[in-house]
DNA sequence: CATGAATGAGACTTCATTCAT
DNA sequence: AATGAATGAAGTCTCATTCAT
C-alpha cells in the first residue's frame, strides 16, 4: 500500500529496527507538516521531533517532499483502511453511509485539520508531482461512498438527478468544513460532540441525498391509502345498503 | 469597506497616484498569491508583475505577510459586497438562499480556488496576526447565509433541530468542494456548467434544509384535512339527515 | 565574447558600477578556482575574496558552476585576444610560430598553472555543461597555432608527414608540461627564466617541425657533391693517365 | 614496490584474504576515481563496486584521500614497472627512447585519461599530504626516461644544449596532450591508431631530441666517413705499391 | 572482521527586507 | 517617491567518517 519508491538512494535501511525508526519520523512529520504546512515545516523540526539528527531522516527519505508526500498517502491509507475494514457490507444503504461519514470525521478530528489542509494546500501545486500521487489516493479514499451512492441509486433510496460527483462534494464538502470551521475557530470537539454533529450531519446529508419526489410520494401513497380505504368503506356501506 | 488594518507602517504614500499604486500591487499580489500560494510566491515576482521595483512594493506594505492580508480581505470584501448589494431583500428564503449559492459559486469561480487555498493555508498559521481579521471576515462573509437561514428557521422553512452552524458548513463545504473537486481535475467549468452546477447545488441544499418533519407534516396536513373534509361531510350528512 | 546566459535570473545588475562587481567577483573567482579547484573552491570564501556578501555573488552569478564558466571563458577570451591582437602578422612563420609559443607560454605563467588544472578538470567532467562551451574555446585558442602550422605546411617549412592534430600536441603539451613542472616543484619562475625557456622551447621544438627528410636531403646533396667531384677526379685522373 | 605509506592506520588487516579486500577496493577506487575524479568519487559508489560495505574501505584504508594516494601510487608503480622490467637494455638510446614512449602511451590509454586528470588534479592541492608522495613517485616514474636522455646526450645522439627537464617535458607534455585530446573529443582510439601515433611521436621527438648540428654532424661524419674510406684506399693502394 | 546505521559539518542557494542614491 | 543593489538568515541536502553489534 506504501508508495515507497526504492531508486537508488544512497542508503536506505531496510532492517527491523528501520521500520520503527521510519515510523518515528512519519509521526513526527505528520505532527509538524500538520501544524505548520508543507513549507514552515523544516527538516530540522522533523528530525528534532524525531529524536533524530537531521541527516538521519534523509536516509530513510529522499527528500522532504518524498517524506510528505509519505506522510500523506499513510494518512490516506489509514483512512482507506478504516473504511474498508469497518463498512458494514450487508447494512442498508443508510447505514453504510452512516458509517463513512461518522468514521471519516472521526479520524479527520483525531489527526486535526491540519492533514486536511497540507493535502489541499500541496495537491494543488503543480510543480510537485505530489498531486499525481494524490489523485490516485483521492480516488481510493472517495471509493466506498461512491459504491455505496451508486447502491442507493440503484436501489432508489438516492436521487439520480445529480450527478454522482457532486453529491459526493455535497457529503465530503460539509465534513471538511465542519472540521475547518472547528480548527479556525480554535474550539476543540469533545468526543461527545463529535458524534453528536456526525450524527446530525448523517441525518441532514441523508435527506439531502434522497430523490426529490420522495415527499410528494409519501403523500401521493398516503392519498392512494386513503383512497383505497374510502372505496373499501364505501364498498362495505353499498355493501350494507343493500341489506337495509 | 475595505479592512486596512496596519496603516502608515512605512510611507504609505496617500496622493491619488499612489492608490493607483496599491492597486496594482494588490492586484499583482492577488494573482501571484492565487496561482502560487503564500509560500511559492515571492516578492519579486508580485513586484514585476505590478511593473514596479521590488523595493516599492516594500514602501506600500510593512512585508510580505500584511500584503498577503490585504489580498485576502480584499477578497472577502468583493465577496461581502456582492453579497449586500445584491442580495434580494424582498425575495422569498429560498430566493435569497440560492441567490448567495449561486453568486458565491459564480465569484469564486472567478478567481479561481487559488485563494480559497490561500485563506485556508494562511488561516492557519497560529504565527500571524491575521488569522483574527480573518475570524472577522469569515464571520462578516457568512452573516448573509446566516441570516437568511436565520429567517428560515423562524418561518418554518428551514429545520431548527439542527445548530445554524452546521448548516452553514453544510452550504459552504460543498461549494469549496465542488470548486476543490474541478481544480484538482483540471476541469475547466464554463459558464453553463456553473450554472448547472448552481442550481443542481440549490436543489439539492434546499431539500436537506428543510425540517425532517416536512413529510410528516405533510402527511399530518393532509390528515388533518382528510378529517376536517370527513368532519365537513359528516356534519353535511347529518344536516341532511334532520332532512330525511 | 562573453557568454552571459540572460536567462530569468532573479536579480542581474547591469548599472555601470555592477560592471566593477562583476569584475572583482570574476577576478576573486578566478583566484580562489585557481587555488583549489572547482569542488575546494567555496562560494563563500569567493566572496569573501571579492569583499562582497555571499548572496551578493550568486546575484551577479546563476550559480557556482556558471561563475567557474564565465572564469574560464574570460581566461580564453584573454589569451584568444592576445593571439588575434599581437600576432605578427607579416612575420616569417617561424616568427609567428615564436611569438605564439611565447604569448602562450607568458601568459599562463602569470596566472599560474591553476586555471590550466582547473580547465582540464572541468572539461572532462561529461555531466557539466561545461564541456560545449569549453570545446569552442579550445576551437578557437588553438586556432592561430593552427593556421601557422598550416601556412608552414602549404611553405614547405612544417612536415607535412604528420597529422597537424599531432604537430598541435606537440606544441601545446611541452608547455603544459612546463608549467605543470614548474607548479609541481614549487618553483617560481623569473622573467628571465620563462624567456630562456620560451626561447628553448621554440628552438627544440621548431625543429621537430621541420621536415624529416631535411637531413636527407643535405646528405644527398652532399653525396652528390661528393660523386660529383669523385667522378670529376677521375674524369681528370684519366685525363692525367693518358698523359702519364 | 608499492608505497604503502601509513601502515595501521586502523587495523589493517594482515591475513591473506585482507590483501585480496585491499586490492579489490583499490580495483574499485581506480575505477571510480578514473571515471568521476575525485570530488565526484563517493565513498559508498567505491564501496558498492567493491562489493563491500561502506565501513569497511574505512577499516582499509584512513580515508577517501589515503585511498586516492594509494589509487595514484598504485598506477605509477605499474608503470614504473612496466618501464624497468621491459626496457631492453642493451638497444640503442632511440630504440629505449622508443619503447619508453610507447609503453607510455599504451598503458596511460589503458586506463582511460581518467588517472592523468586524478592526478594532475589532486597533485596541486597543497592540503594534502599527497603531493610530497606524488613528487617521488613523478621522479621514478620519469627516471627511465630521463636515463636514456643522460645517455643519448652523453654519446652526442641527444641534444645538450637544452635542459635534461625540458626535454623531459618535450616527451611527455605531447603525450599528455595527445591523451587529453583524445578524451576531450570524445574518440575512442582504436589499438591500430595508438600505435600509428606511438610511431608518428617517437618520429618527430625523436628528430626534436636530436643536435641541432645533426645535419652538420651526419655531415661531418660522412665526411669522416669518407676520408676514412679514402685512407685506406690509399693504404690499400698503397699496399699494392710495393708491389709495382 | 564486517557492517548497518547515525551523524556532524558544511555547501549551495533563495528571498524578504533594507538603505543610499 | 522609486529603485538598484546588497545581504542576513535560513533551509535542504550530501557525504566522509564513526561506533556498536
Amino acid at each position: 500500500m506504501s508508495t515507497q519508491s526504492t531508486a537508488t538512494r544512497r542508503r536506505t535501511p531496510a532492517g527491523v529496527k528501520s521500520q520503527q525508526r521510519v515510523k518515528d519520523i512519519l509521526r513526527a512529520g505528520r505532527e509538524i507538516f500538520a501544524e505548520k504546512g508543507y513549507d514552515d515545516a523544516t527538516s530540522a523540526e522533523i528530525a528534532q521531533r524525531a529524536g533524530i539528527s537531521e541527516a538521519t531522516v534523509f536516509s530513510y527519505f529522499a527528500g522532504k517532499r518524498e517524506l510528505c508526500a509519505r506522510v500523506i498517502a499513510d494518512w490516506y491509507d489509514e483512512i482507506i483502511d478504516a473504511f474498508e475494514t469497518g463498512l458494514p457490507r450487508d447494512g442498508s444503504v443508510r447505514q453504510q453511509f452512516a458509517f463513512i461519514v461518522r468514521t471519516h470525521l472521526r479520524l479527520m478530528l483525531v489527526n486535526g485539520t491540519g492533514l486536511c489542509a497540507l493535502v489541499l494546500s500541496e495537491g494543488r501545486s503543480k510543480q510537485h508531482d505530489l498531486s499525481d500521487t494524490l489523485t490516485e489516493l483521492q480516488r481510493r479514499y472517495t471509493a466506498p461512498l461512491m459504491d455505496v451512492l451508486a447502491r442507493g441509486q440503484s436501489l432508489g433510496h438516492v436521487r439520480r438527478d445529480v450527478p454522482l460527483r457532486l453529491l459526493r462534494s455535497l457529503v465530503f464538502g460539509p465534513m471538511e468544513h465542519v472540521l475547518w470551521d472547528a480548527t479556525l475557530s480554535k474550539r476543540r470537539l469533545s468526543q461527545a460532540q463529535i458524534e453528536t454533529t456526525a450524527n446530525e450531519l448523517v441525518d441532514v446529508l441523508w435527506s439531502a441525498l434522497q430523490p426529490p419526489d420522495a415527499k410528494q410520494a409519501a403523500l401521493t401513497q398516503f392519498r392512494q391509502d386513503v383512497e383505497e380505504a374510502s372505496r373499501r368503506y364505501e364498498e362495505a356501506s353499498a355493501g350494507r345498503k343493500p341489506a337495509e
